[in-house]
DNA sequence: GGGCCCGCAGGG
DNA sequence: CCCTGCGGGCCC
């Protein structure tokens, strides 16, 4: 059983270039000499490598749309089968789930701006904020992973220090288990109103001292690659809990029924004033709900 | 530059 | 023990 560590490896700072991946080996980045993917399903993965071997990756510098691995010819590059939620990619969930960052390191195989030319360059560490399923560019279905720069900002939330106020007025940066963007808009404080905070799917309403607090959840996730619109349908009502699984794909909602998929009970709503957008609803089940 | 195959390390 | 994986070198 390998020893894996978390976090950044001593003598090694960001920017730092390797010739190849047995050099990346001796410098403690990343074990593995050919797979991407460093890590097991019990403690996760503690590095990851982008080098182009999967044609559907997306670099954005700060944000990274990782695709796990599995189902990739290794001579043509391309998908050939479809993707699980096993080996590697259960790592990386076991990793979101953990809030454990991982370190990056870009190859020069990949064609992005912030890739090397030649060899190997550590690129810091990374936070697993997201998964979900797509049909990648060659038909099959792919497992992603939206990974975020671990930037000092975070850090700083790390030890328990108040965010910054100004970033309050558009979003609400709160450290859990796992750091999440709670976004609370005029349209996240209606639907929340519309419920009297009361959670569409368990009922519960948090309250303290008559101050009541809920969450505003997306069905269709905002940001990359999903570009979910900030809209009333495209809005829940829901308790921290159920906003969590909702979000993981533990459970969904049928897009014209709307019973819940993948727990009990049911969805309450107000069919008037709540008209919910089904075409979101059914992406959320095609790419977010993994829990079948 | 593309195809091919040998490689190792580690997980299951 | 077998299998897989975002290498890499060598051939053409």
């Amino acid at each position: 059983m390998a020893n894996y560590t978390f976090g950044e490896i001593d003598n090694v700072k960001e920017g730092d270039s390797f010739s190849d991946r047995k050099a990346l080996r001796e410098a403690g980045i990343h074990l593995a000499l050919v797979a991407g993917i460093d890590g097991n399903q019990s403690v996760g993965a503690s590095s990851i490598v982008l080098n182009g071997g999967y044609v559907d990756d997306l670099d954005l510098g700060s944000e990274i749309i990782y695709t796990g691995q599995g189902g990739n010819d290794a001579n043509t590059k391309r998908q050939v089968a479809d993707q699980k939620w096993t080996l590697g990619n259960k790592a990386l969930l076991v990793s979101e789930m953990s809030g454990l960052p991982v370190r990056l390191t870009r190859g020069f195989n990949h064609k992005s701006e912030f890739s090397p030319k030649s060899g190997y360059v550590y690129g810091g560490l990374y936070r697993v904020t997201d998964h979900f399923e797509e049909k990648g560019k060659d038909g099959y279905t792919i497992c992603r992973f939206r990974l975020e720069k671990i930037n000092s900002f975070e850090n700083s939330l790390q030890i328990g220090k108040p965010a910054v106020p100004e970033l309050f007025t558009t979003s609400e940066r709160v450290a859990t288990t796992v750091l999440r963007i709670i976004r609370d808009t005029k349209l996240s404080k209606r639907v929340k109103e519309l419920y009297d905070y009361k959670c569409q799917v368990c009922g519960i309403q948090i309250s303290v001292k008559g101050i009541k607090y809920a969450e505003g959840a997306h069905i269709k996730p905002l940001g990359n690659p999903h570009k979910g619109e900030d809209k009333l349908g495209n809005l829940l009502c829901l308790c921290p809990n159920h906003h969590v699984m909702f979000d993981k794909g533990v459970f969904t909602i049928h897009p014209s029924e709307y019973s819940l998929i993948g727990i009990g009970g049911e969805l309450t709503f107000d069919h008037k004033k709540h008209v919910l957008d089904q075409e979101n609803l059914k992406y959320h089940q095609e790419h977010i709900f993994i829990n079948h």
